[in-house]
DNA sequence: AGAGGTGGTG
DNA sequence: CATGCACCACCTCT
């Protein structure tokens, strides 16, 4: 790869006063395509600063002492719309940007979206040392970067030499991945997700409100029945073990530790002479004994306090009083996002010992406005099938387990089909969900309750009925195989790594390719949607002047805080939106977005 | 520190 | 022959 600089004589201007940061501007201004990074004292952007910003062309890095330069000299030129800004993690400096210079990045490449983009299931660390050696064989130090943690005093040579090579090398990284994006047929796909990141750091700015106080209470009652349980568990057995140890102040210590899967497996193995390989709750659940139903109760609520107690509200921020998770873009190798510190797309649905969901209010003022697809996986397999009995189900909005209950088993459909056929129903259900997934008739006997044989007939029953549905998934599974990777239908890419016919696991692995196969174009369609919904939602937001934000969003799912007297009107717009990006490649189907305003986080 | 088990979400 | 996709957090044990 040929640089178009010397990496041993580094073309680079550090600029600490305003003359020098207005000729640098000017020099700038020329470039169609800028590289901007930041260096800043930390990860979050409300309790953290900035210290340089490296703005580079292809042969000169300019590093701004970002304490010593007024940032609005460069606003308007991060801020114009006709200029490509390559960042690297893009999301972190949009978001230090905005929250210390009111700057607001747009028109984005994102090398690290952009690698993921071309290494789908293949590669999964994307870092910018990861890359520009892949792309440029440079290899980069990154311990340098360590040292701006905190960093209160000036920045030596040495750091503004890393600083200006961060900019500088993200231009033969841009080159190359954009050559490959086109050539890959991922220029669409690129052009969503480099749109999508602003949303993303609006999102992640925003954060989400949540009632502390409230969530405690949920936490202590919690804390109240699992302590119940675990007292009783630990009396029933405690004669079962010889030594009777006595605690620190005169009670009887525990026996076990509930939470140890070794002494679980001793407890019933050895203890209660009731053999069980795991002590899973598929596993529990089957074993007949008291012991067994409490240890079950015990995790229940064991889960609920580990997960989603205490831990959760240390992740408050001290400046907004909020939340704000990280959420990764390209989370999952399917496209969809995932979301971390803390994980706010796994907070259990609402319920009557653990209203967890209800906790997260609008700030004052505000409503909740939450919409979600309505069976878009199903509806994705009748796009992609063409299937006109599941897409006429799908046009008269019918509940689309019963409507494929009803013709796998030749009966009329009706409102209350549900009601009439319900274990007809049930299995169709089962079926529709496990197909997605590659599911086998095992694991659908298994489900509800019958052989693998009679599964089998009602699988075959189903392939019969849906001709189309077989020929779609047998296809998409040969084609992952063969191409090695499998598309979304706007053409997003999963890659797979082919064994060696000498894998001792050799068909194992294909046939895990074969199910990844049929799930990611399904999986991934409907991540494809939420994103464009996003996109367009964000839009929307701006263009209409409403006072609102989108605040989180989960696989189908999209949550808005919007002032009040605006929700109403937004709700119905959220819809629309979200239909629209479903619609960007959905031809045949038509897609359903259901919106509700609330004063919590539900549906 | 990392793996494995378990279990929460879509 | 065997066969459920995609994540992340917390726990214990090595």
């Amino acid at each position: 790869m040929n640089l178009e600089f010397d990496p041993t004589k580094l073309p680079y201007k550090f600029v600490d006063s305003p003359s020098d940061a207005k000729s640098a501007f000017e020099d700038l201004l020329k470039e169609e395509v800028i590289s901007v990074d930041t260096e800043c004292t930390g990860l979050d952007p409300y309790n953290s600063k900035i210290l340089l910003i490296q703005i580079g062309k292809k042969d000169m890095a300019y590093v701004f002492d970002a304490r010593k330069i007024d940032c609005d000299t460069l606003k308007p030129l991060l801020e114009d719309p006709k200029k490509l800004k390559v960042l690297q993690n893009a999301k972190f400096d949009y978001e230090m940007l905005k929250a210390h210079c009111g700057i607001t990045l747009n028109n984005i490449f994102d090398s690290m979206l952009a690698e993921r983009i071309l290494t789908c299931g293949l590669e999964r660390s994307n870092s910018l040392a990861a890359i520009a050696e892949k792309h440029t064989g440079l290899s980069l130090d990154k311990d340098i970067r360590k040292t701006f943690e905190g960093l209160i005093t000036q920045v030596n040579e040495q750091q503004v030499r890393y600083a200006a090579l961060d900019v500088l090398i993200l231009f033969p990284v841009f080159k190359r991945q954009w050559e490959l994006l086109q050539k890959e047929d991922l220029v669409k796909v690129a052009k969503l997700e480099f749109g999508v990141v602003r949303v993303v750091g609006e999102m992640e700015l925003k954060g989400l409100c949540i009632n502390s106080s409230k969530w405690r209470k949920i936490i202590r009652e919690l804390e109240k029945k699992r302590d119940e349980t675990a007292s009783k568990i630990q009396e029933t057995i405690r004669p079962l073990y010889k030594v009777q140890q006595m605690g620190l102040f005169g009670g009887s210590a525990d026996v076990l530790n509930l939470n140890s899967q070794p002494q679980l497996l001793d407890l019933f193995n050895n203890k209660l002479n009731i053999d069980i390989g795991s002590t899973g709750d598929s596993v529990l659940e089957t074993v007949k004994h008291p012991v067994a139903d409490l240890i079950r109760e015990y995790r229940g609520h064991e889960k609920l306090i580990s997960a989603f107690g205490e831990s959760i509200l240390e992740k408050v921020n001290k400046k907004t009083g909020r939340i704000h998770p990280d959420f990764q873009q390209i989370g999952a190798d399917t496209g969809r996002f995932s979301c971390s510190n803390p994980n706010f797309q796994q907070i259990p649905r609402e319920s009557e010992v653990a209203p967890f969901r209800s906790c997260f209010v609008p700030a004052e003022g505000y409503k909740y406005v939450v919409a979600d697809y309505s069976s878009m996986e199903m509806r994705i397999v009748a796009d992609l099938t063409g299937d006109e009995r599941l897409i006429k189900a799908f046009e008269k909005d019918w509940d689309v387990h019963s409507a494929t209950a009803a013709l796998m088993f030749n009966k009329e459909y009706s409102s209350d089909f549900k009601k009439k056929y319900p274990d007809l129903r049930q299995t169709s259900k089962n079926i529709n969900f496990g197909l997605v997934y590659g599911m086998g008739p095992g694991r659908l006997g298994m489900m509800i309750g019958v052989d693998a044989a009679t599964a089998k007939g009602y699988m075959d029953k189903y392939f019969e009925t849906f001709k189309n549905v077989k020929i779609w998934l047998d296809s998409a599974s040969k084609l992952a195989v063969r191409n090695g990777y499998s598309m979304t239908p706007i053409g997003r890419k999963r890659w797979y790594l082919m064994p060696d016919k000498s894998d001792p696991n050799y068909d194992k692995i294909i046939a895990s390719i074969e199910r990844q196969g049929k799930n990611h174009p399904i999986q991934g369609a409907n991540a494809d949607a939420t994103k464009y919904s996003l996109v367009f939602l964000f839009d929307r937001l701006k263009k209409e002047g409403v006072d609102g934000a989108i605040t989180h969003t989960v696989h189908d799912e999209i949550v808005c805080e919007v002032r009040e007297d605006q929700a109403n009107d937004w709700a119905k717009i959220q819809q629309e939106e979200m239909e629209r990006g479903a619609r960007v490649f959905m031809k045949h189907c038509p897609p359903k977005a259901q919106a509700v305003v609330g004063d919590v986080w539900e549906h």
